[in-house]
RNA sequence: CGGGAUGUGGCGCAGCCCGGUAGCGCACUUGCUUGGGGUGCAAGAGGUCGUGGGUUCAAAUCCCGCCAUCCCGACCA
């Protein structure tokens, strides 16, 4: 092996850094903080999509546009989210250049400035709102169930490729219902899309969660979430879902006739995955070799490489590759064949391990002779001789194989990294010498909440939905409390 | 946005302290060879030394500004 990552061991976020640029993944840009996405990398954001893009259609949902700019006077109209996003807000203040006077490159033209700055947008809460008060008159206008792939910017101080970049890609659903209740309702069901989501297709055990006062987003009422934790132990917010009640409705004075011709304001959700999801596939799964997709998000699940000596070898041998490929087609498995005369098969091996394709077909010549491949996972990186007969539905189990086993990896990594805590001394250690999540009870305080972050840096990643009630003393202040929080290290 | 480190061909690095006109490995091109776990040999091509100033006869090298990346902190998906 020519190349070799830094291993997790020894450097987990150089290891992240080098794994994206050798498996093709991603690269910086020269603004600070925004990344080029590769085909390769873009692929991959491409299964996630159309995954998802089908879920909210199957949940009655449909897909719009709004703009990217946002009148700066927009943002201001819900105290909350102004307060949240004000820091991290792009504006544009003009919208002409001119040749400078030196003739040297091009310089802001002071005639083109804006009467209104726009903020490009950091999320589209305030732009949609403001159109659906002329969408909403009546309850037969609602519920509005819309959906928006866009990307949007949040001017990072930190930033980290795919985890927190100044710009990224995302989907933002936003839906306006009649009652609270069918809101909550909403909310409720996209979390639990997202959790099938990760788990079904990602392969990634997640936790459903509820946010707490201080870690809410700005402008929710209520802030649903799902965590997961990564191979050193730190947690990743995967996705989030938020009941807004009527924040926003009323700040943009969306309001509708009941049956009872009343006026009432609507009520309103939204929710949201990213490219951060790609991060979260690549820290949750991946090894000292390279990435390990879950085949159900594997831009290729199989790939195909012919093994010859001879033009006369490599002519029966594509053959071959070329005729299980059509098998594969079939059966919509995705597939690469690999026939480059330029590379040897070895070299390629090591490729698309690097760049985690679940599953590895060889042929050589010995083996269109006896009607055989080789078979290699890559998840465990075994290998196997068998016969073509009956062979999609050998690498159709195989898939299933490879999807559940690194979902059971993943489950069993977590619960080995969750650990049950009831002093503070505990708390400090297990966060010092192990890390993960620490369910331990909380008195329910941001107090309490943000002196525990300034103590040790971990912060309540959520409240669980399935925590079972429990009488305990909260970990730091020793108040009565009836719940355990989750509380780790995060992304 | 504060502290530290780094920036030399696509990637990884040496050269910088002690100024004299840029080198190594991988990758790339061509040819032969090899081909079931990153073949071997030979010949080639490729660099505004992040960027803008300054010092100097002369700057990758010394000084200052800026930009970007990485790590730490504050902030945040």
């Amino acid at each position: 092996m020519a190349k070799k990552l830094t291993p997790r061991s020894q450097d987990f976020s150089q290891w992240y850094n080098q794994l994206i640029q050798e498996a093709d993944l991603a690269e910086h840009s020269p603004v600070k903080g925004c990344m080029v996405i590769k085909p390769y990398g873009y692929a991959i954001w491409e299964q996630m999509q159309s995954t998802l893009d089908k879920m909210f259609k199957e949940t009655g949902h449909v897909n719009a546009y709004f703009p990217l700019f946002i009148p700066k006077s927009f943002l201001s109209k819900e105290a909350q989210h102004v307060e949240g996003f004000a820091k991290e807000c792009a504006v544009v203040t003009h919208y002409r250049l001119k040749n400078s006077p030196d003739n040297k490159g091009v310089v802001i033209d002071p005639e083109a400035k804006l009467e209104e700055e726009l903020i490009i947008r950091p999320t589209s809460e305030t732009i949609i709102w403001s159109t659906y008060k002329n969408w909403v008159q009546s309850y037969r206008d609602l519920p509005l169930l819309i959906n928006q792939w866009a990307n949007v910017v949040r001017w990072e101080m930190r930033t980290r490729i795919f985890l927190r970049t100044a710009e990224f890609l995302w989907q933002e659903g936003h839906t306006a219902h009649a009652t609270q209740e069918e809101a909550i309702q909403e909310t409720l069901k996209m979390l639990d899309v997202y959790f099938t989501f990760a788990e079904q297709y990602m392969a990634l055990p997640v936790i459903k969660g509820v946010k707490t006062q201080n870690e809410r987003f700005a402008g929710a009422v209520e802030t649903y979430c799902i965590e997961a934790i990564m191979q050193d132990g730190k947690a990743l917010q995967a996705g989030t879902s938020h009941f807004l009640g009527q924040n926003f409705p009323k700040a943009f004075d969306v309001k509708f006739l009941t049956k009872e011709n009343k006026w009432e304001y609507a009520w309103a959700t939204s929710w949201g995955v990213s490219t951060r999801l790609v991060g979260a596939l690549i820290m949750a799964h991946s090894d000292d070799e390279g990435l390990i997709l879950p085949p159900q998000l594997a831009p290729y699940q199989v790939v195909i490489i012919p093994i010859h000596k001879s033009e006369q070898e490599y002519q029966k041998v594509t053959q071959q590759c070329e005729a299980i490929a059509q098998e594969l087609k079939k059966v919509n498995i995705r597939y690469k064949i690999d026939a480059r005369k330029e590379h040897t098969p070895g070299w390629k091996y090591a490729e698309y391990e690097l760049k985690g394709v679940p599953l590895r077909i060889a042929i050589g010549p010995r083996d269109v002779e006896n009607n055989t491949i080789e078979i290699a996972r890559r998840d465990t990186k075994t290998k196997q001789v068998i016969s073509t007969d009956n062979l999609i539905h050998i690498i159709q189990n195989l898939l299933q194989d490879v999807q559940d086993s690194i979902y059971q990896k993943a489950l069993h990594f977590r619960n080995s990294m969750t650990t049950r805590v009831d002093n503070f001394k505990d708390f400090e250690s297990v966060l010092n010498d192990k890390g993960g999540f620490i369910e331990a009870h909380w008195d329910g305080t941001t107090e309490t909440e943000l002196k525990i972050k300034e103590l040790t840096k971990a912060t309540i990643r959520c409240i669980p939905l399935d925590s079972p009630q429990e009488e305990g003393r909260c970990v730091y202040s020793g108040k009565k409390s009836t719940q355990r929080v989750l509380f780790a290290l995060n992304y």
